[in-house]
DNA sequence: GTTGAGCGTT
């Protein structure tokens, strides 16, 4: 009886989504099944997990079969202490496959697009403008590198810093060989020099030595 | 073996 997940999504429809955050990195959906089964019916519950090595990240979803149940779960079990950690139980914001829900619903029928909302009726991307969920690991190298980051400011660079003045494209650089990317008056990739000194990798480090000596 | 803001698969 714990074969949730194993198999695709039977049926989101009618059910309600619920977002278990704070959970333990050990917990699984038979620890989550028994308690939250308890204040209601639980149709389905999905714990994303690693492809290799097939830990858990973190975080899990349960849904519910009726929203009186899942507000139920939510107000109960949100705060509860699992596997000796504080779990959070909050109603889904985002589907399976990008899907807007409210209050654990899922709303993939847009109130009005072409009907007489706007003319153009290409508005459409607003409501997938979320898939930029870019989530990192650890933002602690985050933070790292932000800290780094103000280090070069004060460290003296012989190059300058102007982002917006080139290294020297000179004559040694074949003007057939631009990328027509760079249409940008803007350009934000740096010289493979510079990115190495900005660069966290102790290569870099090492590099600047070498030129030194 | 570690970590800790977030939004999901056959």
């Amino acid at each position: 009886m714990s074969h949730f997940g194993r198999t695709g999504p039977p049926d989101i429809t009618d059910t309600y989504s619920l977002l278990i955050l704070n959970i333990t990195f050990r917990t699984t959906a038979d620890d989550l099944f028994p308690l939250f089964d308890k204040y209601g019916k639980v149709v389905d519950i999905f714990i994303p997990r690693d492809k290799k090595t097939g830990d858990s990240r973190g975080f899990a979803f349960v849904r519910y079969k009726y929203a009186d149940e899942v507000q139920k779960a939510v107000d109960r079990l949100d705060g509860r202490v699992v596997d000796g950690r504080e779990i959070a139980v909050q109603f889904a914001k985002y589907g399976p496959n990008a899907e807007r829900i409210h209050k654990g619903r899922i709303i993939e029928k847009f109130p009005d697009t072409t009907s007489s909302r706007s003319p153009r009726g290409r508005y459409h991307d607003d409501y997938y403008r979320e898939r930029d969920y870019r989530r990192s690991r650890s933002r602690s190298w985050d933070r790292y590198e932000r800290g780094r980051s103000r280090s070069y400011e004060s460290f003296s660079p012989r190059r300058s810093l102007s982002p917006y003045e080139p290294p020297s494209p000179s004559k040694g650089e074949s003007p057939g060989r631009r990328s027509p990317d760079e249409r940008s008056p803007t350009p934000r990739s740096l010289s493979p020099r510079e990115r190495a000194y900005y660069s966290r990798s102790p290569s870099a480090t090492q590099y600047s030595d070498e030129v030194s000596s």
